[in-house]
DNA sequence: AGATAAAAAGATATGGTTGTCCTTTTATGA
DNA sequence: TCATAAAAGGACAACCATATCTTTTTATCT
């Protein structure tokens, strides 16, 4: 009921990377360090963004990662699913099989309604907003 | 953001015996058997919920589970933090350890109102009511 | 009291997530 | 064109959640 590693990981970076704005590619050693993530394990972070279009890699002396988006078009569910999939909209909470539209488990029209606040939140939350919040933790 | 393991083995495991009524003690093994859980890590999930009195085990020969504690007062709420703690509740959703009341960091804010309908939803489901909820799978 | 049946407890195994290391590819700059 | 700097990729390691196995304790029945 948390954000796996990789999915807080990719949205401080790209809050991170949204903070530069223009100032050219920025080093993943150097997100790594001033966000405090392990460097090794936050370039493959890095890489699945960058294979699905959310930050743009280049290589090479000078290279580094930049947005490839607008801050205001990247939101939360986007990097949500990249990372854990569907789970959040398709699994069954008890984790019961054949879940599904006609027969499914005792929770699941429950779970509708705080299961739509979650994904409301998620894609309502974009990365310009969030970047923009400065004035709270350092 | 799902229920691990545990925790649904727990809700599974407290709607069966919900369901059973008063008909004297279950068997762990049988709980397993029925709800298609691992009968020998089941026993540890049932040894937990026993320590904290939702459950009371009976041991020797017609031993077994029963519920401690009437279904209506049993929410998953509880069930919830008795395995995986305060997370939700406390815990950063970005993973960074000074987010508190003063400074905290940029989601913050705004996963109030979602965090507390999970809250809610939690707090407002019982195993009386999940139990009852037999029309829907098998 | 002895046999049996059950949960409790502890040690050990497995698997997936997280993390590291090393090599390869690609780009830049002198 | 060669050295260097960066990401990309693949193999490996550590850790934690999940699962199993074995022994111990406790209760019941004959």
């Amino acid at each position: 009921m948390n954000f796996s590693k990789p999915v807080t990981y990719a949205i401080r970076s790209l809050i991170h990377l949204a903070r530069e704005g223009n100032k050219g590619p920025v080093l993943s050693s150097t997100i790594a360090q001033e966000e405090s993530l392990p460097a090794p394990y936050l370039i493959k972070v890095l890489g699945v963004l960058t294979t699905h279009g959310i930050v743009k890699a280049s290589r090479g002396r000078g290279g580094g990662f930049t947005l490839a988006k607008n801050p205001t078009e990247i939101n939360l569910y986007d990097i949500f699913i990249l990372f854990e999939g569907l789970a959040l909209t398709q699994d069954c909470l008890l984790g019961l099989g054949k879940c599904g539209e006609v027969k499914h488990c005792p929770i699941h029209d429950k779970w509708e309604e705080p299961k739509g606040h979650m994904e409301a939140f998620l894609k309502n939350t974009t990365i310009e907003e969030l970047a923009r919040m400065r004035d709270s933790l350092e």
